[in-house]
RNA sequence: GCCGCUUUAGCUCAGCCGGUAGAGCACAUCAUUCGUAAUGAUGGGGUCGUCAGUUCGAGUCUGACAAGCGGCACCA
């Protein structure tokens, strides 16, 4: 009995049934059999060394194919890691272990008396992985019976993967693979034809936590470690200095260096703003500001503290109160501080009579909301517990929904690509199981996104069952210069709050209809968004946006007079402008305003004072341009100009 | 909130086996007036995160708490 196996490049191949990919690499010839790690068969992935029972097209991957070749050795890796810590650890229980973007973890249950693993167990573990990889131990398929291997995992006292077999179909065969013989995990593969194709300098373990089996805080918390691995040990040391570099951008860090922020301990997750952060702030306000007037928007202003009433009436009080702080007067009268702006932004609209004619009613309101995150969940701007969203809500009827929706994706589509985003996702998140309202709205609302969506002639990811109770949305995700995603704006329908409020608007027809309420967030939250600008910059902002756009500093105090004049002349015109007038060398003022991320320095000496020009140089350059001070004055006043106003 | 780790001067960090603190940068003062990424000298600065405990004696050991870091969970 033969097989037919036809190959990528055209030919067909006759092999004996039950002959595996390695036989066909052996025949074509021992380069490729030495650098094939897997097969593609009929497009899935198969092993080396699994049998072939069938007619199939036949690929051989190597690791050319990066992609593919990632993954395996990613997923081998996860699996030597579990052998070598149960060499270490006897009695320490696997789980299961994936690759993932960058490697590979996997999550153990150590015994009681042995604890979480710690970083200070990593190196020996490493090492232990590196003998493993060194033994060569050939990696076997074997499929076994569901019960049979339920109990013989019952019989090793591996209750978690027991329990992972016992969910599988009943009569269903499961695979395992074996390490040599005398290791084994259950496993769908593919694998590697034996650990010594690893590269035992390619893979570093970096870090251990704790992680809740099968994702649910309910179940015993695993201890996990998690490793960075790759096909060779240039790619490793790659990996390593990429980590460095996005190290450097951390927010956190430029923030301290650029001295924008700080944070201490009375305050956890709530921001101290210094001067040149505020400066970046109050610019990234006047902005939104302004693009919003222009779109028709109004602007308004709500409580920070309100009485729980509302906050019944609202909902929060009932479903969100762990995530609020309230406080009590003397008099005894609860009150909460508002940990969204929509409450605020419903009774405004609920107050006085609403006409159709008032419709669409776009409010905005840069509010500042305070939420009780969970402490392990700050971080940096990035989460933070006090937070200003550029927030606003639309009030329409039906028939404008559609067009609102669009409105808004276009604004904030627009708005991110002056900020120099173009890579942005687009996520519609629909109906969750718990929610109001009945399925024909829901088919409603949904359509009504989408039809603008596709309006737009845009794409979008669908999270199926991710929409908020109250109805559905669309999240904006964008991705900055080294490829992170972050999640900022937002469009969700609400059909809870104007049914909570009993909002209404007086129609053509004169009856009182309900109008339809959208929730629109852009940048999200400036703190945030700060945070987010700053690592996609690493620091070196914008112009308009550099909470100190230049500074005048001079090479000999003879020059001092003039550099105030320079100074006077550009902050007249606008620009955020300061004056180093130090008994210090130029090379050490250059130094500490590039430190600093100032984009522009103006050096004066005898010269320029005499000459009435002045030395500019950008940050980072190697030149200086010398120029006129009128010159200088008129080409920064326009280069500082907002993306809106025409600057660059 | 959960797991692990960390917390010493404004910042980055050292401090062995418990014997009551140290460096570089920063800061201040003085000298230096200098042409594009660190001028030199001198000096001041610390209830060693907080609170308990062990001990003759705690930065060092133990516990609780707090904050931070890396994950997990959370982000209606």
């Amino acid at each position: 009995m033969h097989v037919r196996i036809s190959l990528p490049d055209g030919s067909m191949r006759e092999m004996p049934r039950g002959a595996t990919a390695g036989d066909v690499a052996r025949a074509i010839g021992p380069g490729l059999a030495k650098a094939a790690l897997a097969a593609r068969v009929d497009g899935d992935l198969f092993d080396l060394e699994r049998p072939i029972e069938r007619d199939v097209a036949l690929e051989l991957v190597t690791a050319k194919d990066e992609a593919a070749a990632l993954e395996l050795v990613r997923h081998d890796y996860a699996h030597v890691l579990a052998e070598a810590v149960q060499r270490l650890f006897p009695g320490t229980q696997i789980t299961f272990g994936p690759a993932t973007d960058d490697g590979f973890y996997y999550d153990f249950a150590p015994p009681p008396e042995r604890g979480p693993f710690t970083e200070a167990d990593l190196p020996a573990i490493e090492e232990e992985m590196r003998a493993i990889i060194a033994a060569d131990k050939p990696l076997r398929r074997e499929v076994w019976d569901r019960d049979a291997l339920i109990a013989k995992w019952r019989a090793e006292g591996e209750t978690f993967k027991a329990e992972w077999a016992a969910t599988l179909p009943e009569g269903e065969e499961i695979s395992v693979y074996w390490s040599g013989d005398d290791w084994m995990d259950m496993c769908r593969g593919p694998h590697l034809p034996s650990t010594g194709r690893l590269d035992p300098r390619a893979f570093r373990l970096t870090r251990v936590s704790g992680a809740y089996w099968r994702g649910d805080p309910n179940n015993p918390q695993l201890s996990r470690i998690y490793g960075t691995g790759w096909l060779n040990a240039k790619q490793l040391e790659a990996h390593l200095h990429r980590l460095e570099e996005a190290a450097k951008r951390d927010h956190r860090k430029l923030g301290r260096e650029m001295d924008l922020f700080h944070f201490q301990e009375e305050a956890p997750g709530a921001v101290f703003w210094h001067p040149r952060g505020w400066a970046l702030f109050l610019e990234l306000i006047g902005f939104m500001r302004r693009r919003q007037r222009a779109a028709r928007y109004v602007e308004v202003n709500t409580p920070d503290v309100m009485d729980r009433g509302l906050w019944e009436v609202s909902g929060h009080w009932h479903n969100y109160r762990e995530h609020m702080f309230s406080t009590e007067t003397e008099d005894g009268r609860v009150y909460a501080l508002k940990p969204m702006n929509c409450p605020g932004g419903v009774s405004m609209f609920a107050h006085g009579l609403k006409s159709y004619r008032d419709l669409p009613l776009r409010m905005a309101e840069f509010g500042k909301v305070h939420r009780y995150e969970p402490s392990g969940a700050l971080h940096g701007l990035m989460r933070v517990r006090h937070f200003t969203q550029d927030d606003a809500h639309v009030f329409c009827t039906p028939g404008q929904m559609a067009g609102e929706c669009r409105e808004v994706i276009g604004l904030v589509l627009d708005i991110y690509r002056q900020f120099g985003f173009d890579d942005v996702a687009i996520k519609l998140s629909t109906r969750p199981d718990s929610r109001i309202g009945d399925d024909a709205t829901w088919d409603r609302l949904e359509g009504a996104l989408v039809e603008a969506l596709e309006g737009l002639g845009l794409a979008y990811a669908l999270n199926p069952g991710e929409g908020a109770f109250y109805g559905p949305k669309l999240e904006f995700v964008l991705r900055d210069a080294i490829g992170r995603d972050w999640q900022c704006g937002t469009l969700q329908v609400d059909m809870n709050l104007p049914e909570r409020f009993d909002i209404g608007y007086v129609g053509e027809d004169g009856a009182r209809h309900r109008p339809v309420m959208l929730h629109r967030a852009i940048l999200g939250s400036f703190e945030r968004f700060i945070g987010i600008l700053l690592e996609h910059h690493a620091g070196r902002l914008p112009l308009w946006l550099a909470p100190v756009q230049a500074v005048v500093a001079t090479i000999v105090s003879d020059a001092d007079g003039w550099a105030g004049e320079v100074a006077a002349r550009l902050a007249a015109a606008g620009l955020r402008v300061e004056t180093d007038l130090r008994n210090e060398k130029i090379n050490l003022k250059v130094r500490e305003h590039s430190l600093m991320k100032v984009p522009v320095m103006l050096v004066v000496g005898r010269r320029e004072a005499e000459e009435g020009t002045v030395a500019v140089r950008r940050l980072g350059a190697e030149r200086q341009e010398l120029l006129s001070i009128d010159a200088a004055v008129a080409m920064l006043r326009a280069e500082a100009l907002p993306p809106d106003l025409g600057g660059a």
